[in-house]
DNA sequence: TAGATTGTTAATCGATTAACAATC
DNA sequence: TAGATTGTTAATCGATTAACAATC
């Protein structure tokens, strides 16, 4: 309990979680270190090594109970009740963001939905009506919302990111390739497709590389 | 140039570039570890070491010449040319992708869109019009794309992967929550906000609950 | 020259993995 | 009981960091 959980722990546990609810969703009801290795390309001595961080769930000779497993994740992420989040930006990626499947899931709701340009509030996106910027404080206050989306033009990203952090949100996920500075008790997100396809590019250039010469 | 490079350091590259591109833009000429440390909350003593992996180009005293190490990590990357991508899915994810900023900036151009519905097909998104599905294999050839991008709904997420494989791609980033099956030749990434915002979460609770306690 | 900062070594630290006894 | 798979130890491996001589 008082023990330091590894950061790479931490950012395996999602990974597990994904596999599990969608086995659970197949009806699957156990499964073994090795199985739930292949589905996350993660060694199974490490997952067995990572659970036990959090106590021993797994059955010797049989495995590990999907149901149960999932829970037990979910409470260790803080994931096992609803969060509502905040969007920022009602247009063609806050639009995406907000009918995005896999939020809801896992347990994350998309509640309130700002936007400057005047044409854009009142409208709806999905249930939600489209509110001004200038009630973003108050409406997040009323919320208790805590989880804020960036989803703006690139020149509106810091503004955004201080409204938000005024308005006592702690998790903010940037979907602006603009570096955006927060203080140290919030944390920042960036969501950059373009640093994923950069770091795969890499690998890409080296076995194309060998297969050319 | 034989030496194998370690993982963390690919995975940070990108970060840098990031970092040193906006640095460019502002007219600033060099930069020390230090400074670049502080932007990319990377220890500076790694930065050097992840750097002298590629050969030694900083200046002792002075620190690194922005234009040349921006043009070397690109080198590295293989993004010192221009790539081509094709997008599949043409609803508001689709639209946000195609004109997002950040791609542009790193050589990314998105140079065919496709869509399985009729009605999409010929509108134009940006400067590209969208092609029936059916159009993929033979567009790709022509143009020589490598990478390819899942923007679809969830339920056709297999299907467009399978056709994005047929067609010779290389790297497919997958934007829906499902998860996808390719063959080990082909890198898959996907880019699920669910799963950065779970892993933060956890670090919420923690904090909240000292707090609160 | 004096100050700054790199490149590089060596020490530390933590994460990964293999192996196997415990046990379902 | 026999087979399977966990929980856990111990060994390995690699990554991170501090420190400092080299040098701009």
């Amino acid at each position: 309990m008082t023990e330091r959980i590894p950061e790479g722990v931490i950012e395996r546990l999602p990974a597990y979680l994904n596999v599990l609810i969608q086995l659970r969703g197949d009806d699957v009801l156990t499964v073994s270190s090795a199985r739930l290795g292949e589905l996350t390309s993660v060694n199974p001595a490490q997952i067995r090594r990572d659970l036990t961080h959090f106590g021993s769930f797994g059955k010797r000779g049989v495995g590990y109970d999907i149901a149960t497993l999932v829970e037990r994740i979910q409470r260790i992420l803080g994931a096992d009740h609803v969060h509502r989040l905040a969007l920022v930006g009602a247009g063609n990626l806050g639009s995406a963001i907000a009918g995005y499947n896999g939020l809801l899931q896992h347990g994350f709701v998309v509640t309130a939905i700002f936007d400057s340009d005047p044409a854009k509030v009142g409208t709806r996106i999905g249930e939600i009506a489209v509110q001004p910027a200038v009630e973003l404080a108050t409406t997040l206050h009323e919320q208790g919302i805590r989880i804020g989306i960036i989803a703006v033009p690139p020149e509106a990203a810091q503004e955004v990111a201080d409204q938000l952090v005024a308005a006592g949100v702690r998790i903010i996920l940037n979907y602006t390739p603009v570096i955006v500075r927060v203080p140290g008790e919030v944390t920042l997100h960036n969501t950059d497709p373009v640093q994923e396809l950069l770091h795969t590019l890499y690998y890409l250039s080296r076995r194309e590389g060998v297969a050319r010469v």
